[in-house]
DNA sequence: GTGAAAGCGCTAACAA
DNA sequence: TTGTTAGCGCTTTCAC
């Protein structure tokens, strides 16, 4: 490892000019004659001079980094949305400091404080957990915010929304086409924003077909908490013949029980997700999804929180609709 | 959103002291009476001050950040990782710069100096494609640095290795173990340092073995890279029995493959994969495949970079042994 | 127990 | 075309 890194300074003491001059030509603002910056180029490349992100930033109160907050990595929701975000990120220049929840709330406040630390220019903040209160004041902080998964005045943040209703109005109606009707409902986090969204959504189906759903219980969202919420669904001699999964993960989840417990997908009881992950399309039978563009969130998001930073307001809200993809287990 | 960020100086004129004495209180470094100090905190809190990285940083000389490059963020094997190195980095008051190099070698001399500028205080790299040489001169840049797959000199950087020989040569006495005579390789990418040592690891194995692969193909870590080279090697009439996959999801493609084509898993062919994702437990057959322990990957890497960018060098390079999972699929 | 001075590396504003 | 001055917000050093 080299000791020393080369500075502004260094570059300008053996260029003989001022630092001044160097750090003109280095950003291209022009300002030495073509043979000078020629030679202050070269330089710079032969003490693989890198500029000092901490110095420039202090100066000129941008740091050049995006807050990415996510409730779980792991959850291959996210990865496609950091994915979306970074290439737009990547290409205006901004780095991107990744924050992982871990599905706690107090981690999440605690968080809003290193970004505010770290003086990041702005923040993709993906399904956040947060009380209303604790959100508007968390986001006070920062220069410019996206949400996604959530709403917020626009002037304190955009947001990028999923329209859980509608997805899930779609599957309800999937599954009733199909002659469903004793049909249950795997839930997801009961402290999730999505997730009564998605009840809304449920409910409003159900009075106008004047039906209800047989039960509805509450878990965690991913594969474990949907093998258990089945079990608990699908126990002795229920006739649930549909269940409606807050993502692909319970769904995935709930196969496993069914195949455990010998009820055959699609035939007995058909089975939808939400989210379109890969996963989704690997287990058998394939799932019957709501799929939702990911990767064009991370975009969108990015780009949005892109024209907050320039001061910009363009667009405040995008809603974006799940499609649904009928499989094999509905 | 608040327009002015309090600063140092501001508590420090509210509670009518020395920037110095707050910066002291603050730290916990004394230098203040119990009641001025609790002055100080109290108005701190008011103000909701929040110190400036940049601004300590650059006095410093520490950012407090650590970097962390992943070729693929969406293959479910490096999220796990990263869980693992955030969970440590988190406990120690570090944050992770998180950059996707896209499978592209490109990117990841790019990424190098975007971390040097930011000056992260070191740089946890997994699966670095870089050649050896380029790879050495990228890493002098930085302060501190861990290799996830691959080796460099220990005083140029710390290395967690997985036992990719061993790995492959446990799934290639499975196979055989089974029976299987005629195997076939789904190498992964023909550029990938682990991709080599497995196949190292299958050739002292076959040649124990007095034996020799069917057919060897290279292809993309993804499951379209896996249909695609399955199909290859299993078009008209091979007679291939047993198929080493370079992980988890080239296996997942197979397994596509097979059933697309007709070829009944374990039966007519036996199929393994690597890593150990949780995806491998949810197809169907279940996948057997050589577990690789991701998230503690990430926990050492990230104890023994904390080690580095304090200057001690306990330990150089750690070797995780993939573990044999039977399922299904063998 | 408390504060003044100086400087980390960079750049905006102004001078020459 | 080039340089000087000053300051971003913090902390180290030394003095009181």
């Amino acid at each position: 490892m080299r000791v020393t890194k080369a500075k502004l300074s260094d570059v300008a003491r053996i260029a003989g000019v001022s630092p001044m001059t160097v750090s003109r030509v280095l950003n291209g603002r022009g300002g030495a004659s073509p043979e000078t910056s020629e030679r202050i180029r070269q330089i710079a490349d032969e003490l693989r001079y890198q500029p000092n992100a901490l110095a420039r930033g202090l100066k000129s109160d941008k740091s050049g980094i995006v807050g990415v907050v996510v409730p779980d990595i792991a959850n291959p929701f996210f990865p496609e949305i950091i994915r979306g975000i970074e290439n737009v990120a990547m290409q205006h220049g901004y780095n991107l400091l990744l924050c992982n929840v871990v599905e706690s709330a107090d981690r999440e406040i605690n968080l809003m404080r290193t970004l505010e630390s770290q003086r990041v220019d702005g923040v993709v903040w993906c399904s956040a957990r947060l009380p209303e209160k604790d959100l508007l004041k968390a986001l006070e902080s920062f220069k410019a915010a996206v949400l996604v998964n959530r709403t917020v005045p626009p002037q304190i943040a955009g947001s990028i929304m999923i329209d859980y209703r509608a997805g899930a109005a779609d599957a309800l109606r999937h599954l009733w086409d199909l002659g469903r009707r004793r049909i249950g409902i795997i839930a997801g986090p009961a402290a999730s924003r999505g997730a009564m969204e998605r009840l809304e959504g449920l409910r409003m189906v159900f009075a106008e077909l004047g039906a209800e759903p047989v039960a509805t219980v509450h878990c965690a969202p991913d594969v474990n908490g949907g093998m258990a919420a089945s079990r608990e669904l699908l126990g002795a001699n229920s006739q649930v013949d549909g269940l409606i999964c807050y993502n692909d993960l319970n769904a995935v989840g709930t196969l496993q029980t069914c195949e455990a417990l010998g009820i055959r997908v699609p035939e007995d009881i058909s089975i939808i997700g939400f989210d379109g992950i890969p996963l989704a399309e690997f287990v058998r039978p394939k799932l019957s999804t709501l799929h939702v563009d990911k990767y064009g969130i991370g975009q969108l998001g990015m780009r949005m929180l892109l024209e907050r930073i320039e001061g910009k307001f363009v667009q405040h809200s995008i809603v974006i609709r799940p499609q649904l993809i009928a499989r094999n287990s509905t």
